[in-house]
DNA sequence: TTGTAGGCGTTATCAC
DNA sequence: GTGATAACGCCTACAA
């Protein structure tokens, strides 16, 4: 049996042949707003459901020119944030009746830029994508699109469309301003080989100039690994550490897996943290907070992007709007919280 | 016509308009195996790009009959594990042009049975979800679908289509056998209060039967929080370990998170691991190799889940199949990790 | 190699 | 309240 001539669905002419109406009453009678009877309503519906009629959403998409879509971008679903991010987005977002579309880039702009043509097919009513540099064709092809474009994460200089997000330079330089209050002077910075495209690199700024203001140096910087840094690098990297630099006095993570991972490697060679050396994440994972010594940590709410992208994109996309009513820039809010590991308590 | 007048984007007829050809050959042009001359195809693509045209890929499927979805179901985006299995599944999805339609469940029933209906609409060319039971509904609309059916990590009594996964009854059955080989007698199994449509169950039910075989006493089950159990939850158990029974020389959780948890509290308090308690988790999380001491665990590869799913998926949608020649069964291997939360060490 | 006609399953629109 | 008709944007099938 060749599957082109798969028995095909029931389809609502059939639904309406049935019922003795035609499609169109059928189709009113699906929707709660319908102009239909009641009785003919019950009547229908009855024989919707006895003969398993699933309504072709395709089709009827392409008729009303709204899809249900939202496409979401994320780097990486190994990502505990991202995964927290897209778990809020899609709760907020689906009770509304839209639909996610999910892509992940790998952190990767050549893979944004492959996703974002291959959703735009989908003809999504908005999209909402991680802001770390885009192609030009992306840009481009975002701009056409004819979509409210929401960027999460960072502060674009150049924003497309909407944005939400925090400057993560500037989060970085305040814990590292945090640190250096410490007391902690040699200072290292671990984040991974190749981090251009990712939101380190906006971390490892922070870190250099917080170093520099204060007139200290920002030589020690580690590389490791790839995006996302797993526990397992930082664990690599904590057996060798003063290695590295042999007068590490502390040492700032790109994020909190690392940051674990070089704790547990330093209780194992007997250094003391944070005598010998302090360490630092961010994130705030949930793991940062019951290791032994707890890790300090720059804690961001990736759930509350999710909230207000999903928000914002229900508000832009519900009928009654004038657009100039709502705001382009939705800052998130980053605290510190001092743990342990860095020799203060705050939290 | 005022179907919204949203400035509607470039279409084919356009496109072939400015190229001077007919739709047709657009549409030839634009894919691989159309029979188009070289300088014509040339010459639309070009236009296609000053244009910026991106095809309608709703229309297409309409017409087609194909929509280059799989509807993919996962409990929570919150569980490494199943974050992995995604990222496995969509990684090879993809490479065939295919699209992962995303949705979770939040281990309820009722929102699976919404899930399935709303991605039906869709009109998936395949459907992959985890079973831990269905509604009566949600199998008939299964059913009912005409469409490839892969239920995901369990081995279910009564299987739709196809399977991919292993036995969580059994692999905990065999690691509280360990348990007690190791010497434990006064075994505590911690899991979610309300874990009935879980695979917690499962491995519930796997301890016990474990213990009464052994003729030991299964009793000590100690029941907190919701599912997914977090690192927190664990902690907090930890803290009044023998207040839920005094007796307690080993506590199996439900996943590696609680176990880390409650490891963390264990320690705080100068109980020690493995001599006065023995600690062990289930997933093999990352976390669990590198704490201290490190952790048992039950060790499956949720990447491997995604992996044969999404390869079985793919052939059960290429042309050249055969129904018959495709296994309906996959099992996946499960390996246990003794680690020093037990006394032992053997990985 | 290219074009024409017709249809995919639904909804908007406008009569009745 | 209900139905006929014409899109929606693309592709299949067939003809030229």
């Amino acid at each position: 049996m060749n599957r082109k001539d798969k028995p095909s669905l029931v389809t609502m002419e059939e639904v309406a042949k049935a019922a003795g109406v035609s499609r169109m009453t059928v189709s009113r009678a699906l929707r709660k707003d319908g102009a239909v009877s009641a009785s003919t309503r019950e009547r229908v519906l009855k024989i919707v459901n006895k003969m398993n009629y699933v309504p072709d959403q395709m089709a009827g998409s392409l008729s009303t020119k709204k899809s249900g879509f939202v496409a979401t971008l994320i780097p990486s679903l190994n990502n505990v944030h991202y995964a927290k991010m897209l778990q809020a987005l899609t709760e907020s977002i689906e009770t509304t009746g839209l639909q996610v579309l999910l892509g992940h880039t790998d952190y990767s702009m050549s893979r944004e830029e492959e996703l974002v043509e291959s959703m735009l097919k989908r003809r999504p009513e908005a999209i909402a994508l991680p802001y770390d540099g885009h192609t030009a064709r992306t840009i481009k092809l975002l701009k056409q699109a004819q979509i409210p474009v929401v960027e999460l994460w960072e502060l674009p200089p150049k924003p497309i469309g909407y944005t939400v997000g925090f400057s993560n330079e500037q989060a970085s330089y305040e814990m590292t301003e945090r640190l250096i209050k410490l007391g902690y002077r040699h200072i290292a910075f671990l984040c991974e080989t190749n981090d251009e495209w990712t939101r380190g690199s906006a971390r490892r700024l922070g870190f250099t100039r917080a170093m520099e203001d204060a007139g200290l140096s920002a030589h020690r910087m580690i590389r490791y690994g790839n995006p996302p840094m797993s526990i397992k690098d930082g664990y690599d990297v904590g057996k060798n550490l003063h290695q590295y630099f042999p007068d590490i006095d502390c040492i700032f993570c790109v994020s909190d897996s690392p940051a674990f991972g070089v704790l547990t490697a330093l209780r194992e060679k007997g250094i003391q943290v944070p005598t010998d050396v302090g360490v630092a994440g961010f994130g705030n994972f949930e793991v940062s907070r019951y290791s032994i010594p707890s890790i300090s940590t720059v804690k961001v709410d990736p759930a509350e992007v999710g909230r207000v992208a999903a928000e914002l994109v229900v508000r832009l996309l519900s009928d009654e709007q004038t657009d100039k009513a709502i705001a382009k820039k939705y800052p998130v809010s980053v605290t510190f919280s001092m743990r342990d590991s860095t020799g203060a308590r705050s939290d």
